[in-house]
DNA sequence: GGTGCAATGATATATTATTTCATTTTTGTC
DNA sequence: GACAAAAATGAAATAATATATCATTGCACC
């Protein structure tokens, strides 16, 4: 079986290839990566957990670069648009994309003990539940799955 | 196939069996049903819709009960920790409890579409998740998995 | 009917997010 | 390079969601 579960993000992985991965999306996409969008993409891959806008806020200004609420919400914006990041609704908190998604949809896990999320990408899971989803009459193309529960760091410290 | 499905809530509902469960739930558990909670459970039966917290506050005064956002959120966390309602992370939304949880987790359907809630007891579709999640190392005991898609009405408008 | 605890009221404030309009930056064209 | 158009960002205000704190009320039990 070929790992199908990234952390999200993989903690300093700042320089690794995601960056120069988004600028290749980005060009393909006829989308801007502007300095901004870049630097804040950065802070996502580099965090190590969701990040919550106006932490991510906080860390531009340390790095000295002041943004307000809004630029920092339209960036987002941007980033969850082009893919390059997701939202964690359980969080009010984002992480930069680290899979490919062949699956056909998105799938984060969120720990409730420390609050970290992994994206799976794991078609076995994924198709089972759209099939057996589809018995029941719902459909989940483009959708997005979220699941709390406890990751594999802290299940074994829990169980094992 | 037993119906595994109740749409959350069912709109006119406010009369039904839920609120005499509520009761009986409450009694068990050595909780007060008090009047406010009472009110406010019964306002989500009868939505038909996941509410806002605000919006609740409003129907409450429509009501002629005048609450402040502190007892709104401290009746609503009352509700999900008896497990009457349900927070829908998506739509920053509530909606009452309608499934007896046989299959041993939260599984809640968030139409894109229509906004409307769809609570799954579906011990297949748990069970299938729950092992395969195993297989990877993520435990979803006590679990909550909120999807967002197309729910029956909707998909069948689009595709059917 | 008094004591103790749970629930609610009241007020303030924190956190998360959007709206609106002005300004700057980039792109495409000449 | 100069210019116009479009995109991105800045700035300010405010909306929407949620919590903290302390006072007061109401209910349960004795």
């Amino acid at each position: 079986m070929k790992a199908p579960v990234r952390a999200v993000p993989a903690a300093g992985s700042g320089g690794c290839s995601a960056a120069k991965d988004a600028e290749e999306l980005c060009a393909r996409h006829g989308v801007r990566l502007t300095a901004i969008r870049r630097k804040i993409f950065k802070i996502l891959l580099q965090a190590g957990a969701p990040l919550k806008a106006y932490d991510i806020i906080d860390r531009m200004r340390e790095d000295g670069r002041r943004i307000t609420p809004a630029t920092m919400y339209r960036t987002l914006e941007f980033l969850l648009q082009q893919g390059l990041a997701h939202r964690i609704n359980a969080l009010n908190a984002y992480v930069p994309c680290t899979a490919a998604h062949d699956s056909g949809g998105l799938l984060l896990f969120v720990c409730s003990d420390c609050q970290k999320a992994s994206e799976l990408n794991d078609p076995v899971l994924y198709d089972s539940l759209r099939a057996r989803l589809g018995v029941l009459g719902f459909s989940l193309d483009n959708a997005s799955i979220e699941i709390q529960g406890a990751c594999p760091s802290c299940s074994a410290g829990k169980s094992g």
